[in-house]
DNA sequence: ACCACATATAGATAAATATCAATATGAGGT
DNA sequence: ACCTCATATTGATATTTATCTATATGTGGT
């Protein structure tokens, strides 16, 4: 995963009611109603958020009847947690035995 | 870490430019102007995301002469990792043997 | 005291964003 | 066919953001 795509990724969880919307389907598909009554938003604003966290590939959406269900796409989830770990700072205790890691 | 800290993290890390600046520092610390060399943005413009960085705490700033170094908080950089990482989500194979996590 | 240099701040501007009210779309039931 | 409900889209607006130019601040050397 490229610069690019982790500052995409990065935006769309540099909102609070979306950090909590991922929060929520971590616990499992959900239907947009369901979501929409966690908060205090309109329904069309609910869907400008879905849509920034779909169309960054971090969220799925399915429609079944009259209802959109929404959730992760582990798999891109997972490439972006991989991608925040591995920057791995080399910093701190610099001159210490052959550049141990901080964080 | 709550979700409002992790959202201002984010956004901070949601600028392509900013990210790379956060992988160059895990090189180790930099001076301001090491790091302006390696965009095509001016000065001023370098200033601000620097701010930002700080900020939010995610980057130690250090004064010495004319000189600003900067460097990758690693405690509070460890500390978001985690967090993104605590967003396990259980939802693909839920039927499976008990919870089995997908990410 | 003065100058050059590194960085920060101020002010301006264009673009992006979060939000809402109003409306469109599309599905299911009567 | 029509109505209702869930969601998406449109259009408007206020706020935030990324960027620039111009200027201020503060340090070290002459």
């Amino acid at each position: 995963m490229n610069e690019s795509e982790i500052a995409l990724i990065c935006k769309a969880l540099g909102d609070e009611n979306r950090v909590q919307i991922i929060k929520m389907l971590t616990g499992g598909e959900l239907c947009a109603c369901k979501i929409l009554d966690a908060f205090n938003i309109t329904q069309p604003t609910l869907s400008h958020h879905m849509k920034i966290l779909t169309e960054c590939n971090l969220v799925y959406s399915r429609k079944e009847g009259k209802w959109t269900y929404y959730s992760i796409n582990c798999e891109k989830f997972s490439e972006f947690k991989s991608a925040v770990s591995e920057f791995t700072c080399k910093t701190s205790p610099a001159k210490k035995s052959s550049d141990k890691c901080c964080c």
